[in-house]
DNA sequence: TAGGTTGACTAAACCGGTTCAGAAGGCAGC
DNA sequence: GCTGCCTTCTGAACCGGTTTAGTCAACCTA
């Protein structure tokens, strides 16, 4: 056999040593060498080869396009028609270089095919949270959970960033436009004016949003509607009697934050009330519970509180019974989210609840379809929607204790 | 200018139509299509081109690196010799050639790299659970943030892959490894007897574990040691006077499940007591409540219990709320985790806290460290520590209520 | 002065795919 | 028999890097 100094390099990167000599593994240290076999399918790979060579023990290559066709007997670019079925291929033919593909147990080199045809068959989805905002928060799992369940089927990848600050976001996304890491991006958490839809234009990212930008946009987006889970709260604590009712929602950047906000008051006056007394916080627990406070200390504290996120319900819940209140009895409460572990609280919390793991999925779907080039309609997901549990119950007839003389 | 069907090509997939025309475009549809311009950085790329032909905005290329040799005067050989700081370059070319480098701002492609040097730049992990379980669990996002601001300055990546069975888990290991996606995983939450120790080793892939696993392996490790936080909060339960103590474990399949148990036991032994009632659960707080609520119908029911998580033990504390026991007078509870929300609860969670972002960085660190051939050492990290909050406090004097004749 | 060495550099192969121009062969139509 | 066309297939260019073999001039040594 030939010594091709190609095959050699990426062998000696592949393999390691059966055992590394002691005199290059320092006292105490360990190489993570492991002698391994790359796995090949069904019969056995005839380009594949073994080979001691100065105590190296070479890895058997993947059978690549030429050495299929080779095996097949045709040229490369026919196996390549082949394998993609284009037109140009006798039936015969293409049966013969499809069968001796899978006997070689040939899997398509994605580095390579990304080199050729410029692109890398992977999304991107950049998270700008703090990590103490994140943990908690019952969204992202179960979104990337969702958009997995849409790429992997589809051979993509999800390339992952997690950022604290908006100022590393921008850098993220510049890498991976840059690197060219991926064929397309989710846009999500969308803020107001936010500066991702043109940065994403100018770096020549693919993108859709989640939810309708605030700013003239040509993306794609996944819609769901969030008002109808504020209002459905609002109402719900209306019709129990409820008349000074507060919204502690999530940061006013935030176009959710906005939007989940603004129904609130519209929902108020709708119903002849004045519009809330709202206070915005940045959805972590610490900030929830900082709210809630404030909003105890008033002199005609609200008889029910809407929170914009799970979290902060939960840290409302602790405040309260900490102030001495008992929770639906003197104050009602509504989370959003409908996290898990408001269902086994007490009183298990009332919330508003969404098929985030569904908008994962359409999210990804979509973004694929747009990289593929179709035309695409945005989509619409059932809207957010009312569970109502125990922290909600009809407002106290007394004044509340604090506002008593 | 010659026309080249590679360059057209790659340019149609990286440009859109201006308008499309409205015949292209069907009802209510909407593309993607937006014109946009590959940045480039500070001065003018001298390499790229605009163009319009039949309508179409031809993106401006990005400089390659036959480009910055031909601006160089020099070879591209050279060019890649002078930019990866390799020996016979004269000093006056290297720095003639960096300068063009950066004039035409020119950015390495990954994708070339990554098929001339069989390396992918990026790291992969796999998350097998449950969104349910996931949800609520401030580990991922903690753990993956940390990942991330190991990998971002060194211009890698994260692939992440979110299962919900581990037979999922295996083929999206085998898609990593067979799709080149990654240089190396990270192995976490590992089990036990843990098949993925042989799996990589199969796959070829490089990996490096969280913890050690309990089968032989060669793999590199990053680790912190859980028991101190459990050893830590059993002691401080029974200095307060507790001697019935449960312990709501995780699953036993997972090795940390079973570690934190087999201190607890160990703990409780070398006091002077029985071993304790552990009860196996699921992580869920569900499975925490539900658990919770057997340890309540014993006889003899704990004065304590400690939680291997802290939604159960969350979910613990409405258990306990909704039976009319107080805590901590009637029961002390201990979580793991400290997860934000537990300080915002009424009781605050008492519970164990490690530095998961650390872990994080660590791993991503060690395993790029692995990769690039190092000899490594495994990762000793400080140990779990328990953080004292108000669902602890000394044992209740008199026989709990349900206890009673 | 011939021969050997060194340093700087070029040319070309190579990674593993995709794509296109063109060759070869078969067949129909005139 | 010639032309034209279609189908099937080959050969080669190409994506953008990395790496090696080899060229060439200058310098050193005997």
């Amino acid at each position: 056999m030939r010594f091709d100094p190609h095959r050699a390099r990426s062998s000696t990167t592949r393999t390691t040593q059966i055992q590394a000599p002691p005199v290059q593994t320092t006292a105490g240290g360990r190489s993570a060498a492991s002698i391994y076999w790359r796995e090949t399918t069904p019969v056995q790979n005839t380009a594949g080869y073994t080979n001691t060579q100065g105590g190296v023990l070479m890895a058997k290559q993947r059978a690549t396009i030429t050495d299929v066709a080779r095996a097949a007997g045709v040229s490369k670019g026919l196996v390549s028609f082949a394998l993609n079925d284009r037109p140009g291929v006798s039936p015969e033919t293409r049966d013969r270089i499809l069968l001796v593909a899978d006997e070689l147990g040939w899997r398509p080199s994605v580095r390579a095919r990304s080199l050729s045809t410029d692109r890398s068959f992977a999304l991107g989805l950049v998270i700008a949270r703090d990590p103490e905002v994140m943990s908690g928060d019952p969204f992202f799992p179960a979104f990337i959970s969702g958009i997995e369940s849409a790429l992997a089927p589809a051979g993509q990848a999800l390339v992952l960033s997690v950022v604290g600050s908006e100022a590393d976001e921008e850098a993220s996304y510049r890498q991976l436009a840059d690197h060219d890491r991926v064929d397309g991006v989710i846009l999500t958490d969308l803020r107001r004016d936010d500066s991702r839809i043109a940065l994403v234009a100018r770096l020549g990212l693919t993108a859709i949003t989640i939810g309708h930008p605030d700013v003239p946009s040509d993306l794609p987006s996944v819609n769901v509607e969030d008002t109808p889970g504020i209002v459905a709260a609002v109402e719900h604590l209306i019709a129990l009697g409820h008349r000074r009712i507060a919204h502690v929602a999530g940061p006013s950047r935030m176009l959710h934050g906005v939007r989940r906000s603004l129904s609130f008051t519209e929902t108020m006056h709708s119903h002849g009330l004045d519009g809330g007394l709202i206070i915005e916080t940045d959805f972590t627990a610490a900030g929830g519970a900082r709210a809630t406070q404030l909003l105890f200390a008033l002199a005609d504290r609200p008889t029910a509180i809407v929170y914009s996120n799970d979290v902060m319900a939960i840290a409302g819940l602790g405040v309260a019974a900490r102030a001495g209140l008992s929770v639906p009895r003197d104050l009602s409460i509504t989370g959003f989210d409908g996290s898990d572990i408001g269902a086994h609280l007490f009183p298990s919390l009332t919330t508003v609840t969404t098929t985030v793991q569904e908008w994962g999925r359409q999210a990804a779907g979509l973004l694929l379809r747009v990289i593929a080039g179709e035309t695409v309609d945005d989509i619409e997901l059932p809207p957010a929607r009312l569970v109502i549990r125990e922290s909600s119950a009809v407002a106290p007839t007394t004044p509340p204790p604090t506002a008593a003389p």
